[in-house]
RNA sequence: CGGGGUGUAGCGUAGUCCGGUUAGCGCGCCUGCUUUGGGAGCAGGAGGCCGCAGGUUCGAAUCCUGCCACCCCGACCA
């Protein structure tokens, strides 16, 4: 077998792809543009949607499950959003099959839907639908919910979590009395995502406005958070949208306010994918595999035991299941894996693809001393660690890992960051070093394509929480009230 | 949908130009022994409609025709 994987610097794609192979994340599937996610992928994404769902419950929302099959004609109420999405739907036109004359099966043509159905692509239809009959009074508003679920996307072009056809994600759909309301409600949401992506999975963002060009379909505002991927490509992590009365018009939906006048409902809806599956991967790797930080790691800490003769093992063994005990006491995710058919060295770089953040070694050499063999993933380090008080130093050393890997994402994102003055510069920049590029726009979509055709840079996001600087546009010259974000995209 | 490429064992591939022994190799898998502090060694073994269909030929993985699938680069997109 050949061990090593491709370089991130050699080729950044075919290392992507071996890395989800390798680390046992995902393969593709039967199903065009689909794919099977392994049990150790599906344990981050786990790992993802238990941490989520939490924040969402804190914050008053609760969770609920609409239909994976909407009729066609929903989709067509609200104009903007058919056009969003009319070209990527999959399409359900019959209900049975029946057995070919020729062999195998086929679709009875006697079977045909009066009325087709999509596939959902995302759910703002059937829920607004729904949402005609929960909703009368100002008395059933805020309505907040969250759904985890699957949806298609007949997309061209697809790669293994970043853009499959079918993904899994949660979306959530809100429903507000007021548009303030709804407006606190779109930056609540983004606030929670920027702070999931920063704190639990140790990648930088930049929340911002998404340009008109660049909004969800049916959307009045579209934020998101914006991460760097260590190509120097931008990934959209995470959206949240207003969308004020588009939907409620579009399906009637109105509520009687406390003076008695008939309003239509505020809107707002936000989602994130297993696409941050990719962006983990993609945001912290190396060339040995996959650095993930301990509050998203399945496995926080690997124990491996060595020594074969019968007497040591025994006394090794012991050593490290008390270890065991006491670090799941500690609330420490942690395996002893003391299978013996695979070798230690195998063991060794297995871990290390899979990105387990701590490896303990418990062996005869070192346990005549009192001492384990501790690893970090993210920088190598090995060091010994005295038994005794071991799990007390082990979550400290967690929370330090934790704290390296955001900080060593963020020097990589400032170090990638530049502004450019000039179109000459920018475009250098962008075909050079790529990252992020700070520039002044005009606000217009016709500049924005421009640059998009001749630079394959697109706007990513008019930053929030930057200072504002007046300037001129990059490319037409005219007055910019503030400089935007400019990268290449996945 | 445009442009390029590839289909040979579970995975990765040689062979195809120029037709000719029983289709070769690496990894993985199975059995046994020795090993075990960084992806073990030796010995033995199982596993192939050479993408599919037709054609040319004494003979096709190899040549011809048609079809299918997948990958890469664009356009579209969480």
């Amino acid at each position: 077998m050949s061990m090593k994987l491709p370089t991130r610097a050699e080729n950044y794609s075919s290392w992507y792809n071996e890395l989800v192979k390798r680390a046992e994340l995902a393969q593709h599937s039967a199903t065009k543009g689909s794919m099977v996610i392994k049990p150790y992928g599906f344990s981050i994404w786990e790992s993802m949607q238990s941490d989520l769902d939490r924040r969402f419950k804190e914050t008053g929302h609760v969770n609920a499950y609409f239909p994976l099959l909407i009729p066609k004609s929903f989709l067509s109420k609200e104009a903007d959003h058919v056009e969003g999405f009319a070209m990527e739907c999959a399409v359900v036109t019959h209900h049975r099959l029946m057995p070919d004359p020729e062999g195998g099966v086929m679709v009875d043509p006697e079977a045909k839907l009066e009325e087709e159905y999509i596939i959902r692509p995302t759910s703002e239809t059937i829920i607004w639908n729904t949402y005609r009959d929960w909703i009368q009074s100002y008395r059933d508003l805020p309505l907040l919910i969250n759904q985890w679920c699957n949806v298609m996307r007949w997309e061209l072009r697809t790669r293994l979590f970043l853009r499959t056809s079918e993904f899994l994600w949660q979306e959530g759909h809100t429903a507000h009395a007021t548009k303030a309301e709804a407006e606190e409600e779109t930056l609540k949401i983004l606030d929670i995502y920027a702070d999931f992506a920063e704190n639990f999975l140790g990648i930088p963002v930049i929340k911002g406005l998404k340009p008109e060009h660049e909004k969800f379909p049916g959307a009045v505002d579209t934020y998101c958070i914006e991460a760097l991927m260590q190509d120097g490509k931008a990934l959209q992590a995470g959206t949240s949208h207003f969308l004020g009365q588009n939907f409620a018009k579009a399906f009637d939906v109105t509520f009687l306010g406390k003076d008695n006048r008939s309003e239509f409902v505020w809107a707002t809806s936000w989602g994130v994918s297993t696409r941050l599956v990719g962006a983990l991967i993609m945001a912290h790797s190396d060339d040995s595999g996959l650095i993930l930080p301990p509050s998203v790691a399945p496995i926080q800490v690997v124990i491996i035991p060595l020594g074969n003769k019968p007497e040591e093992k025994e006394r090794v063994m012991n050593a490290a299941a008390k270890l065991r005990l006491n670090l799941k006491e500690k609330g420490i995710r942690v395996k002893l894996d003391d299978d013996d058919n695979r070798r230690p060295g195998w063991k060794f770089a297995q871990y290390e693809l899979q990105g387990v953040p701590l490896r303990v070694v418990i062996g005869p050499r070192d346990l005549d001393r009192d001492l384990l063999e501790i690893t970090r993933r993210d920088t190598k380090e090995k060091s010994s660690m005295p038994l005794n008080g071991a799990p007390e130093n082990i979550k400290s050393l967690l929370e330090k890992v934790q704290e390296s890997i955001y900080r060593k994402a963020k020097d990589f994102r400032t170090q990638n960051s530049h502004s450019a003055d000039t179109y000459e510069e920018f475009k250098q920049i962008i075909h050079e070093k790529g990252g992020f590029v700070y520039s002044h726009w005009d606000g217009t979509t016709e500049t924005a394509e421009k640059i998009k055709e001749e630079t394959k840079a697109t706007i990513r996001c008019i930053p929030l929480d930057d200072n504002a600087e007046e300037g001129r546009c990059i490319y037409s010259g005219k007055p910019s009230p503030r400089r935007v974000v400019f990268a290449k995209a996945y």
